[in-house]
RNA sequence: GGGCGCAUAGCUCAGCUGGUAGAGCGCCUCCCUUACAAGGAGGAUGUCAGGGGUUCGAGUCCCUUUGCGCCCACCA
């Protein structure tokens, strides 16, 4: 409010001849415009700035295999609410995008497209086609750079639509900033990320029980899981014991080759004899330590549990600090070992019955054994059990000890935990209380942050490992690539001192073979999008951000990882502020999900009611509260849109030559409107301020409806009389300035059309123009009651012609105004007005009160 | 079990630091007014989930009960 906008300078610029359409419509607007602004470079970002003229926003980059829901539309239109807002006020917005390409949902996309899986032993192929039905049950193996290039060809075809419809949905983004996660300069600035994680040794390498995916083989992160109900059974199962058999009960009796102990808690007096001393397990006879531990139950199962490497965590919790061997038989594969394990060997024959079979079949096959020895007691009891799964998977998650990389985050150190809760803490969280579920994510942890994926399409680690004289890598004398080699594919890449022929041979040297989880990539946007360590002019100028908008949904992963890594870093938090947005869910209240069906494809919804329309119904929903999808709105946005080209055209077809001059505003009601619209333009301007997009909104669209309802209609015959002089002069400038400043507060909600009818009058587009400021509508010391006291009337005369079923043209004999001296006063000032809306035959008769409500008596002339 | 959110008109929701309930939709009635018929005007509609407390006064603050939803934990 301190600055006087361009548009009010000293020299007001010549008013451009006034165009407008005769039949204005909403069709074709996005195609036009997003032309336009494309040609233009109306969004593009000017690098000239400082940071403190910078607004920078962290966008996430959605996975371009994936199918994008009007849900995320709605997500993607409200932060650029925010940038187009911001831009508006005079910030030079820094609003990249990405696409999240690489990752296991492009894989799995891939597979299923193509009809072909990945086989790292299969040699690469120049000349392959992809087969020309893929039949999903018989995936065609491929080498893994063939591979890679089928994923490749499909995003990128993926990432032509997703651009397309972002377009369409007017996204201010600056295009020429666009990144993919599998890009040569997001390679660089992922491995660089690692490489220098690393040196610190935040990111270590460890053999451990990880959680694991059969389906995928790989290993996932904590952050990963969902905890779904799967079916099971309890068996209860006889140990032997020197005197009597010890019963446990369990729901993965085919573990029972990998039982290391039976445990019981130190206080359960059942169990304290047996402490110290060993069972045998059924079937095969192994001898096992019964233990003591806090962890276990009295009161779950039999209240001896039966620990096996590795059937669930608190197995690993056990393992760990009992310090019992491991003695594992499921492969990576999901399947039990084929050969007989060794501790097995002198009495555990049985175990042929078991080898090579899925852990489903296992159990199976187990359970007759059981039977067959006596050693299952009474039948099982069917259940229902919570069991970890990938979140995109469909089988249970195993656990398989394994080498992985990690970094850091504080599940497993007090000290840096609390370090990322303060992180927390200095984030300005939209709504507030999504601030809790960071913080109750980050002191749940309870393991640090896997990154390695068994897995192809991705970025690869940046190191080798020396084969010793028997060609074993020794993983503890890696040899990490140099920053300045990056991007490398150590299984492409040659490292410093060895020639390719040294590949896997002893005293040779050997690829790490995983690649990073996408969200250590993706962890890194603000880096890889700002220029970090590639262009540090840009990143001077943009970071830290100002703004990391997404959905709640991913507050545990994209959220938590990118502030572990710029704390790491760059010691702050990547962002000062944080929105979060809902979801937008299936009319029943469920989440959405592709199998439901077409309802919400965004772009047939685009199609049919236009991105104006789509982007109201973003802007209405709230931050953080999810919402269910109801097609009625999108109607009412389309309204809207088709209102402001009306009553757009209608202004300017009458009073478009007009200067927005509010020297030329001299009627009180005309002076009562611009200082209501002075009062909105205040309210809307602290609204955004406050990322409250959805009352900034609601204050401009609530006005404008008004404008359009009221005021226009009282005075749009002062605004045509050719004779009326200054009054006319007054309501024609009144006009053109409400809808010049109203045009600007609606802008960022509604860009095609509020550019539509901007380019009908004014030069540029008005999304590089000025957010409106109240001191655009002079200090004219407009009383807005006036608006009020005339409204009143207004819709007194409308009811009593309604009451009559009569037709708003028709005359009024009479009218009568009972109302305090204040508001009788305020409707005298706009008499002339209300008698030719209201075709009044003689003018009205006052009657002052002390009751504040205007009271409207109107006699309608009968019909003749 | 831990954390968080929600409960206001038939529906979707707004009600900021307490002052006696609002909007849009839907519904009913009317009007083809020269910006707008995918329009316009007018109208009806609520024990603000239950209970208790603070206060002159509570939808709003405190306690509590109930119901719904989300996140996390729960795998013997």
């Amino acid at each position: 409010m301190s600055q006087t906008p361009p548009h009010l300078s000293t020299t007001p610029p010549q008013q451009p001849a006034v165009v407008v359409p005769d039949k204005p419509a909403l069709e074709g607007l996005e195609g036009k415009w997003a032309k336009q602004w494309e040609a233009d470079q109306t969004y593009a970002f000017d690098r000239s700035k400082e940071r403190p003229e910078v607004y920078s926003i962290d966008t996430p980059p959605p996975t371009a295999s994936g199918t994008l829901h009007f849900g995320s539309v709605c997500s993607y239109t409200q932060k650029d609410l925010v940038a187009r807002y911001q831009r508006m006020r005079g910030k030079e917005v820094f609003y990249p995008i990405g696409w999240d390409d690489n990752g296991l949902p492009t894989e799995r996309r891939v597979q299923n497209f193509f009809g072909v899986r990945c086989d790292p032993t299969v040699p690469y192929d120049a000349g392959f086609t992809p087969p020309e039905k893929p039949d999903p049950k018989r995936q065609v193996p491929i080498g893994r750079q063939n591979f890679i290039e089928l994923c490749e060809r499909l995003t990128a075809d993926d990432e032509v639509a997703f651009e397309e419809l972002f377009r369409q949905v007017g996204l201010s983004v600056d295009w020429s900033y666009l990144y993919r996660t599998i890009g040569e300069s997001t390679r660089t600035t992922s491995q660089r990320a690692f490489l220098r994680n690393l040196a610190r040794g935040e990111a270590y390498q460890q053999e451990s029980p990880t959680l694991w995916d059969v389906t995928f083989q790989s290993a996932v992160a904590q952050a990963e899981l969902k905890a779904k109900e799967y079916p099971g059974h309890y068996y209860r199962v006889a140990f032997h014991g020197p005197d009597a058999p010890v019963h446990i009960e369990t729901t993965r009796p085919e573990l029972i080759p990998a039982v290391v102990a039976l445990i019981a808690h130190p206080d359960d007096e059942r169990y304290q004899p047996l402490f110290g001393t060993t069972v045998t397990s059924p079937v095969f006879g192994v001898e096992i330590p019964v233990l003591a531990h806090p962890a276990a139950e009295p009161d779950k199962g039999a209240g001896i549990a039966m620990c096996c490497t590795f059937g669930d965590l608190t197995d690993v919790q056990w393992w760990r600090e009992l310090q019992l061997p491991v003695r594992t038989v499921i492969r990576r594969d999901g399947r039990l070992q084929a050969d007989t394990p060794p501790w097995l060997a002198a009495t555990g024959a049985a175990y042929a019955e078991l080898a090579g079979k899925t852990a489903f079949s296992a159990r199976e096959a187990m359970v007759e054994l059981l039977r067959a020895a006596g050693d299952l007691d009474g039948e099982p009891k069917p259940t229902m059990r919570m069991t970890n799964f990938y979140e995109n998977g469909d089988k249970p998650l195993e656990i398989v000890s394994t080498l992985q990389w990690y970094i850091r985050n504080g599940g497993r150190d007090e000290e840096l935990r609390t370090a990322l809760v303060e992180r927390g803490n200095q984030i300005e969280w939209t709504p507030a209380y999504m601030h809790h579920r960071y913080t109750n994510w980050v002191e749940g942890l309870n393991g640090d942050w896997l990154i390695s994926r068994q897995r192809y399409f991705g970025v690869p680690f940046p190191v080798w490992y020396p084969l010793d004289a028997d060609g074993q890598p020794q993983h503890d004398r890696l040899i990490a690539a140099a920053e300045d080699t990056l991007p490398i594919d150590p299984t492409q890449d040659v490292p410093p001192g060895y020639d390719e022929s040294q590949r896997g041979q002893p005293g040779g040297f050997v690829a790490d073979p995983d690649v990073m989880d996408t969200w250590a990539t993706s962890s890194l946007t603000p880096q890889i999008a700002g220029g970090w360590e590639r262009d540090p002019d840009l990143w001077s100028r943009v970071y830290p951000m100002d703004l990391c908008s997404q959905a709640h949904d991913i507050i545990r992963t994209w959220l938590f990882s990118r502030v572990v890594r710029a704390h790491f870093e760059d010691n702050t938090v990547p962002w000062s502020h944080a929105m979060i947005s809902g979801f937008v869910l299936d009319p029943d209240r469920k989440k959405m999900s592709k199998s439901r069906g077409s309802v919400s494809t965004p772009s047939a919804l685009l199609a049919q009611y236009g991105s104006d329309a789509i982007r109201w119904r973003a802007a209405s929903l709230r931050p953080g509260l999810d919402s269910a999808f109801d097609e009625h709105p999108l109607k009412i946005g389309r309204r809207l849109a088709m209102k402001i080209l009306n009553v757009s055209k209608f202004v300017l077809g009458n009073v478009g030559a007009t200067r927005p001059d509010p020297a030329a505003v001299t009627e009180p009601v005309d002076r009562a409107l611009l200082a209501r619209l002075a009062e909105v333009v205040q309210r809307a301007t602290a609204a955004f301020d406050a990322y409250d997009y959805t009352t900034a909104l609601e204050v401009s669209e609530r006005f404008f409806w008004e404008f359009c309802d009221d005021y226009v209609e009282l005075v749009k015959e002062r605004a045509y009389d050719d004779q009326g002089g200054a009054s006319t002069q007054s309501a024609k400038a009144t006009l053109v300035l409400a809808l010049h400043v109203q045009l600007r507060l609606l802008a960022p909600v509604v860009p095609f059309v509020t550019e539509e009818v901007w380019s009908w009058w004014q030069p540029g587009s008005i999304h590089r123009s000025g957010w409106p400021d109240p001191s655009e509508l002079g200090d004219l010391g407009g009383d807005p009651s006036v608006l009020d006291a005339v409204a009143a009337v207004l819709v007194g005369i409308r009811g009593a012609k309604s009451a009559a079923k009569v037709s708003m043209r028709h005359e009024l004999s009479a009218l009568e105004i009972t109302g305090t001296a204040a508001a009788t006063d305020a409707v005298r000032s706009a008499e002339d007005d209300l008698m030719r809306v209201g075709r009044l035959t003689a003018p009205p008769t006052y009657v002052v009160a002390q009751d504040a409500e205007i009271v409207v008596t109107a006699t309608v002339v009968p019909e003749a």
